[in-house]
DNA sequence: CGCGTTTACGTCGTTCGTAACGATA
DNA sequence: TATCGTTACGAACGACGTAAACGCG
């Protein structure tokens, strides 16, 4: 049994147990995949696929056994490796950031940008996606760090870094009778209007959806969108009133945000979240710190490490904001430790 | 990077960063094993090991994170071969058990035997210790499961299976004051006198010292011993007060063992542990389905691999010993499933 | 016949053991 | 000088890629 055969096993199996596919991901030869695989189930003694004459058609009971305990073995390859490279000072690496629009669009550029200071050669690709489809990704280390929002707690399942509280906003076109009603909106105002929000509003579970059930009104939600800008673009069509995130309000002279209630909508937090027992680069930890400006990094590392609790309260968006432009001025410290050698390069 | 590579490389921590000792450890040579050192190293692109001249003085900085994970990684490689093993329906194999005196002379006896009738060829090797250094053994592998007694709760790092309770008897020769006193032995009827018990009693956090400490008394164990044959035999050679576990007892013509007050002594729990996330052989879990009769298999095999907790309560020391001799004549089932496999060979 | 897996074969790289070397206490 | 780690060299093994064979839709 070798690391080599196993990542072969894991890798036909993440491509549907097409040994040809797994071979060009792997850059290696459908031939020696195979001869791979084949000496992995002579190790084992044992067959990791149900096969219809010569096709995979499936894993067999003891592939599924296997496959659980390789991913985790891999998995500790890969933080071996990542160990390294962070011992080395590596420069380059990859960073795959799964995210919503919302914080790909509004929370992510100044950390983006303070970060590729301190590490310009550091790929960063974000991946845009619904919340239950982020969390896929980071479990499957598609991902290496996921960003979103949600009105409860975070998923314990992962280390969850508060990052800021926010709140919706209604947004109308000028001239609209909700921009001049005198007094803060109630949610009986919007209950017989076609709203306009996100496409992630339109689940039964979502916080919208539930603040309107539990005041036992509707949400007609008419049209969603996947972002801020379209839908205030909408909204300024006269396709309804708009509901957007505050991060996303912009000075816009056709449409007006009307003060709200305080507790129309409730108020929803923004997380990191980071697999567990997973190693993160220090280029990921500089994101991480230039995300968390709120938290000291020495807290941040414990938390990541060890699971410690952090003492900063969650700060809103605007005071987030600030703090975040603060920290840019200054510069981001990456890793504590090792300054000298990253300058050798 | 290899599974050879890191294998090596544990193995030369835990021989004392001594290559020579730990390539006879692996039935390899010194040449061999360094240079698998040398190919590790320059893998990972760092030292793992502080040298001098060319000795190795200790573990890097490096090495001592490399080595956390790669502990992981081995014990994930060890579980597969486990996995394959069992599915293979492996007769042979090795069963390092880790227990006290007492237990490995009157509870494992009886469930060796069972688990012997459907597994003759599996090795077992008892390896007697105290507490903490049969926990030690758990954790870093050289045991597989391990048998202890305490009076509180059973340490949460490990699965701890609960077999008995049982307590603790007075024993004195024939014709001692004590053996006819009429009524049960209360705690003052000891303070006076010189105590022969085991020599764990003797530390300050054990159940007996404190029992004593809680009654405002001190007991005065003046001879110690490993296990409850010598402290009969000292016992009847007039050294003291015999304390040994009702286990120990035995139709014995010299000693008598007194009615005790219900509550002279707090009551003991064996417990069997196993480490979690680790693959047990299935001789394993028929060893661990002999030693608990009053769980049901599967709920065993639920509480290893899931942690759910068990339905039934903790027998005392007769019933128990009452359900596993029932258990023996009936035989045990060694795992779910695979029974027709099983008798092929 | 296309698709995907397996097998055959030749080449290359790597590992391993023996043995010599270097360095230390 | 005994001990331990590293280096050198040759033999054997294993991995990989090309190419052909096999079985199924």
């Amino acid at each position: 049994m070798t690391l080599t055969q196993l990542r072969s096993f894991l890798t036909i199996v993440e491509c549907g147990h097409n040994i040809t596919l797994a071979a060009q991901r792997l850059h290696a030869t459908q031939s020696g995949l195979s001869k791979q695989l084949a000496q992995l189930e002579s190790a084992l003694g044992c067959q990791l696929f149900e096969r219809r004459a010569r096709a995979l058609t499936g894993l067999s009971d003891a592939g599924r056994q296997v496959l659980a305990h390789a991913r985790r073995l891999l998995a500790e390859a890969d933080n071996i490796q990542t160990l390294a490279d962070n011992l080395r000072s590596e420069r380059r690496g990859l960073l795959h950031i799964a995210t919503t629009h919302t914080q790909a669009r509004h929370a992510l550029p100044p950390a983006l940008q303070a970060m590729k200071r301190d590490w310009p050669d550091v790929a960063v690709h974000v991946v845009p996606g619904e919340d239950d489809d982020t969390l896929r990704q980071l479990v499957d280390g598609r991902a290496d760090l996921v960003l979103l929002s949600g009105s409860g707690a975070p998923p314990t399942d992962h280390v969850a870094v508060p990052l800021y509280r926010w709140r919706r906003r209604v947004v109308v076109p000028t001239g609209h009778r909700l921009a001049a009603l005198g007094r803060p909106l109630r949610l009986r105002d919007l209950a017989d209007l076609r709203l306009v929000s996100y496409a992630s509003s339109r689940s039964p579970g979502s916080s919208l959806q539930r603040a309107f059930a539990a005041a036992g009104l509707a949400a007609d939600i008419a049209v969603t969108a996947r972002d801020g800008d379209l839908i205030r673009a909408y909204t300024r069509a006269g396709l309804g009133v708009g509901i957007v995130a505050e991060m996303a309000l912009d000075a816009d002279a056709d449409l007006v945000a009307p003060p709200l209630a305080p507790d129309l909508l409730p108020a929803c937090t923004t997380w990191l979240l980071l697999p567990r027992d997973r190693v993160l680069r220090d280029f990921g930890f500089a994101l991480v710190a230039a995300l968390a400006p709120q938290h000291a990094p020495l807290e941040l590392r414990r938390l990541i490490a060890h699971g410690e609790p952090l003492s900063q309260p969650i700060p809103d968006w605007h005071s987030w904001r600030a703090a975040r432009v603060a920290t840019d001025r200054r510069g981001v410290r990456s890793a504590p430790r090792r300054p000298a050698r990253a300058a050798t390069r």
